[in-house]
DNA sequence: AGTCGATGGGACGTTGATGTCTCAAATGGG
DNA sequence: CCCATTTGAGACATCAACGTCCCATCGACT
């Protein structure tokens, strides 16, 4: 009858299985369930006893995406400082979740949206009304709406993720290449 | 036994299939083949006489992208005065295949690289070596690799082209938002 | 040692997409 | 007006992935 120890590893159990889904599945989305339990070392049937079917497994990795995604906001602190010492922050902190995100991202696009999940909503909040702010404060340009550079942001992470697993950009440039770039610019002006 | 509906059309041109089928996909990147021929208005049956399967209908698919991808570097003239002026030139040129470009780009990241079209790392060179170029004659920042930069160009032209079909961005803004962002950078600089 | 629960492997049946085939009907040219 | 070609629709087999189930095995706790 000891419940206790045995929920403890059972929940330590899905949360490696998730990570290592999220490994696979960052790398081959259309990785089967099948593949998806032996990257975790588990059987099929195994992995069906924690996630109902593929649509469950997918759902738990959202929750653990927006999960990380919201850890990141928080942790980074957008709002101390400059816009770009916050953004700075920001992407370093969420570079360990970046190809979950950018996963998530492309399967809630090919998603016919019946029930999005809101979380998603609260966070492009967020991150817009951080550049709302910066507009505000006069840090950030106001011809580019935050739907845009939120949006915009969104897919550089992807596209560095994807650029630092191919090894066309090196890791710990992950931060630099996607800050510099969309708060800098590509242009090289006089002043820099 | 009169089918009202196909009279009307007659002998659909492979390049009009083809169209029909790169609009779809660039919305439903999962649709069957049954949905791409009824797309197309034609039968499963003569999709299939036009293409043999799936596999040619996307290898299709991807010639075409590549050749208006190569299109509109050409019309744009990347080398013919500033890099803003080629850059702008470029993506206004691409803007009508961003979305089958973006379609393309997942459509290949999720394919297991065995024999890529050589056609996108043609297109990757000329894309990297005109930001090198730009690098060269002091309009671009060398601290932001080329290929950093041809890759960021795709995702951000992937991201406007998903924006704009969600109504988050004005179709006429496509050109600006990009190559603002992308030259420009988010920050409110005191010149500008 | 004995018991209980979890695991893994495998054997199902089901589903959905694919590719191939045939046939009737429609089209267009001669 | 007739005939060759093309088309759409449907039937059919195939295949891969899914989801479910069973059972032998293993490990942990008593």
């Amino acid at each position: 009858m000891s419940q206790m120890g045995y929920c403890r590893l059972m929940t330590l159990d899905r949360e490696q299985v998730l990570r290592s889904a999220a490994a696979l599945l960052t790398r081959k989305s259309t990785a089967t369930m099948d593949e998806v339990a032996r990257a975790a070392g588990i059987g099929r049937a195994t992995l069906h006893r924690h996630f109902a079917g593929r649509d469950a497994l997918v759902g738990a990795l959202e929750d653990l995406g927006i999960q990380e995604f919201e850890a990141a906001l928080d942790t980074a602190g957008l709002d101390e400082g400059s816009a770009e010492d916050g953004l700075r922050r920001f992407v370093a902190a969420v570079q360990p979740a970046a190809g979950l995100l950018s996963f998530l991202v492309t399967e809630n696009q090919l998603f016919e949206g019946d029930d999005v999940n809101e979380g998603w909503n609260r966070l492009d909040a967020r991150v817009a009304a951080f550049f709302r702010r910066g507009q505000e404060r006069g840090e950030i340009r106001i011809d580019l709406t935050p739907a845009w550079l939120t949006e915009a942001l969104y897919g550089l992470i992807g596209s560095c993720a994807w650029a630092v697993q191919d090894g066309r950009v090196a890791a710990q440039d992950f931060p630099y290449m996607i800050v510099e770039l969309l708060l800098g610019g590509a242009r090289r002006s006089v002043e820099k």
